[in-house]
DNA sequence: TTAGTTTGCGAAAACGTTTTCGTGTTAAAA
DNA sequence: TTTTAACACGAAAACGTTTTCGCAAACTAA
């Protein structure tokens, strides 16, 4: 088992000073042709790489950069890592993944473990627990050391950083607007409690269309989950809370879920007490996974473009660190959503 | 901004040296007690962490796992890198990722961009494109420059590593044998094209399961997708093939398929023709997904264990790392399958 | 006092690069 | 022949650590 050459063993073998080699390789003019040849050959042949690790330390930038996301088996969060994955690629960076687990805890510790010099800059989404906790010191000590930060879906607005997040208000309220146009007269909103900011958001968003269309929203139709729910099996209590709330108002006509999981299941029930699906009752989610799509009906939902805020995250941080000029400049960008419409809407 | 300190700093301002800063914060009896604190003291007060490049290249190893996977929005990997990163965090190693996307030249870009000093080893599953044009001298260079891998679920004999693969013949023979258990006299199988290591096992665990039932298998009843179609918005095609295959063997009772899309696209067309599942016709598909569990009727799948087979994978590779004298001892973890029913089966 | 032993600390090397600066040799110009 | 310029290369510093070794000063024992 040989280990990698490097310029020293080279040096050696050729009997030459290690700048000479490091200039030949680089096809230095200071090098005459004749040693740069003899250089290029015998590097090609051992397949000399320089070493990452010396480059990072000499340059004092690493070519890498931390993601940190609560969760990976997850539609949205898989699509976002891939945008970024695919752009930092292209501009030569790598990418390092941490996972919170949505926990504060490991949140802060990953953070810590990555800033000391393996990496340039994050990319990062909050974890629940941060988000209840509101302790947000860890991101503002990363900042103020010089580590720039791009937040993506879940933000703080506090937090003077790069963000790229989707107008969650307004595609919920275009959802919404859709289910009235297409002749809703009761709409029940199934979310999540409040602290989740994406959750408060696309509630409000609901309250809003039904505003505009001069409807007073109706507290009975809607229900605020506790996503723990989200987590493993409690996914049957979900179901029940969903039976009564249909139970209790027959008028549903129409359900707008903050996320997939939520309608799909809401469609369950709604079959299973022999609602037929668009014509009684229409239902529309929130992210584009892969359960809308092949759901039957499927379902429509709006679309967040996970790998797209990827892309744009990364291109965000990836400007930053190149341009020191726009050091103290950050902006936050929108991405558009979309409906998608399929089966479970007229 | 204030840059990171380093023990230089730390060694000016205090006016000692960098080795008794050094010795200091790592409590050496060498150094006297006052001093210590000092030191300690000043570091603590400055946030002061060692700067983790410059201990991988003194230290020649980075304490990182490189992870290359062939997609990442997909529900197996996604539980796989989890695993990988949750038992390569408690053992203090961090995760980096890169995707092949399925493309030969990718895996190997993506290969040397990391084997430069950036990672200690590699965890890998093996890009469709590379099968194909069974192309693996990256994978040998890697080796015989003293880095080791690990490969998990697509692997090749060939090379000689450690491997944490499924039974995938045992796992798709105990699948087609519950349905014939339940009752099933013509089982249809939907499988991929045969380079495609595990679709080519587990067509042969139907295909044994079959003949240890006595039954001939009916070359009609085998329906082979060029897996290209997995890819988008080919389901379309994928749906007519099985509507095909239903209507022209009517005495389809049970439905095997190798993966969990095709599974739910073939049940989708079964009620669409008006059968009734299980009754009808039973179904079964591979891979622990999401689909699998809220689709209706949920479906009877035959689980991977994606997660553990990540666990598994990382604590290989660490063991390799941290042991040199097993060096030249490699093993293949098979993960055992279970069958998770569901609805879809009597 | 002298010799020996602790104690506390610093210098320097090493990890693998890149780059600046210096220097000796040769060729061209005066 | 002397001066200057071009050429080809090497020495050394720097990035931030850890660790080995050496060395004074301050004790202890004789």
């Amino acid at each position: 088992m040989k280990r990698k050459i490097t310029l020293k063993q080279i040096a050696k073998e050729l009997d030459v000073s290690i700048s000479t080699v490091s200039k030949a390789l680089r096809n230095s003019i200071e090098i005459s042709e004749d040693t740069r040849d003899k250089v290029q050959a015998f590097a090609k042949l051992y397949n000399y790489r320089p070493n990452n690790i010396a480059l990072s330390l000499k340059n004092r930038k690493t070519k890498t950069i931390g993601v940190i996301i609560p969760e990976i088996v997850h539609h949205f969060f898989a699509k976002v890592i891939r945008g970024i994955e695919l752009v930092a690629n292209k501009r030569g960076y790598n990418v390092i993944v941490g996972l919170s687990n949505e926990s504060f805890d490991k949140e802060v510790i990953n953070m810590q473990m990555l800033a000391n010099g393996s990496i340039d800059g994050f990319i990062l989404s909050i974890a629940k627990e941060t988000l209840q906790q509101q302790d947000y010191h860890h991101f503002n000590e990363t900042i103020s050391q010089g580590m720039p930060i791009v937040m993506f879906d879940r933000v703080i607005n506090d937090i003077i950083c790069d963000k790229v997040i989707i107008d969650d208000m307004k595609g919920s309220k275009n959802a919404v607007d859709k289910l009235l146009k297409n002749g809703c007269k009761h709409i029940a909103l199934i979310t999540t409690k409040d602290y989740v900011s994406v959750g408060r958001l696309r509630t409000q968003g609901y309250l809003d269309a039904l505003e505009e269309h001069k409807l007073t929203p109706d507290s009975n139709l809607i229900l605020k989950m506790d996503d723990e729910l989200l987590s493993e099996d409690h996914l049957d209590s979900l179901e029940n809370e969903i039976e009564q709330l249909f139970k209790n108002n027959k008028k549903i006509d129409g359900v707008f879920a903050v996320n997939e999981l939520y309608a799909i299941i809401a469609m369950k029930v709604a079959r299973k007490m022999g609602m037929k699906i668009p014509n009684d009752i229409q239902f529309i989610g929130f992210t584009d996974g892969v359960l809308s799509k092949h759901a039957t009906p499927s379902l429509t939902t709006v679309s967040q473009h996970g790998q797209e805020m990827g892309e744009k995250a990364a291109d965000l941080l990836i400007n930053k660190l190149e341009h020191e000029e726009d050091e103290e400049h950050f902006q936050t960008i929108v991405i558009e959503t979309n409906l998608i419409e399929r089966e479970s809407t007229k």
